[in-house]
DNA sequence: CAGCAGATTGACT
DNA sequence: GTCAATCTGCTGC
């Protein structure tokens, strides 16, 4: 299995769902404010743009802030929710299709310090998506950073996800979507046969 | 231009 | 279990 950072091609593919699946077990690397976190990537969802009723791309709507998800794909589009919690998502597909593969939660690898610092708390977290960017020090400024820079990158350290080990199902948090949210596009796996 | 709701989280009744 | 925190963008006056 080829290691190190994920090429743009992976990005590219037309299929956002296999690229939210293909993302499991991979790598997301931040180097920010001169300290290095990493953590694999355990649940990722899958957003299918103007034809999705839970992306914010739907009906082709460009707005400010998602206007970077139709740019080429493997940047970052990273998003405040509520005002509050930064979420991170990879552009996928090609420049003009604003298909987007959302990160929900990551494993901590690397930086484990930097993360509780960051974070402020003695325990630490990552299970949602509006924490792992916290750990990882990911905010809405890095929105339209190219994932193949220096700054925050994913990269294929040679770990394996079982096929059986992963689990799909209908998306969290986008019940208003009707009928899109019950489309299995949610990835995710148990952290513990990384051990 | 005011009001509201949302890919959420964490602290408190 | 409930609720506030607080930004973006849509709807309606």
């Amino acid at each position: 299995m080829p290691r190190g950072k994920l090429p743009r091609s992976f990005y590219a593919r037309p299929d956002v769902v296999a690229v939210a699946r293909d993302l499991l077990g991979k790598v997301l690397v931040t180097r920010i404010g001169g300290a290095t976190t990493a953590a694999v990537i355990t649940e990722t969802e899958a957003y299918m743009g103007a034809v999705d009723k839970a992306s914010h791309a739907y009906g082709g709507k460009v707005t400010p802030r998602n206007k970077v998800m139709y740019g080429e794909a493997g940047h970052a589009y990273v998003y405040l929710c509520y005002g509050i919690h930064h979420l991170f998502n990879v552009v996928t597909n090609a420049h003009g299709v604003a298909h987007a593969v959302l990160v929900r939660a990551v494993h901590p690898l690397e930086g484990l310090d930097v993360m509780l610092k960051r974070r402020n708390m003695k325990k630490l977290t990552t299970g949602g998506p509006g924490t792992l960017t916290q750990a990882l020090g990911i905010l809405t400024a890095h929105t339209g950073t190219d994932l193949l820079g220096d700054l925050i990158t994913i990269e294929d350290r040679g770990i394996a996800v079982p096929r059986k080990a992963i689990i799909t199902g209908p998306r969290i948090g986008v019940d208003y979507a009707g009928e899109d949210a019950l489309l299995p596009y949610r990835f995710h796996f148990d952290p513990s046969i990384l051990k």
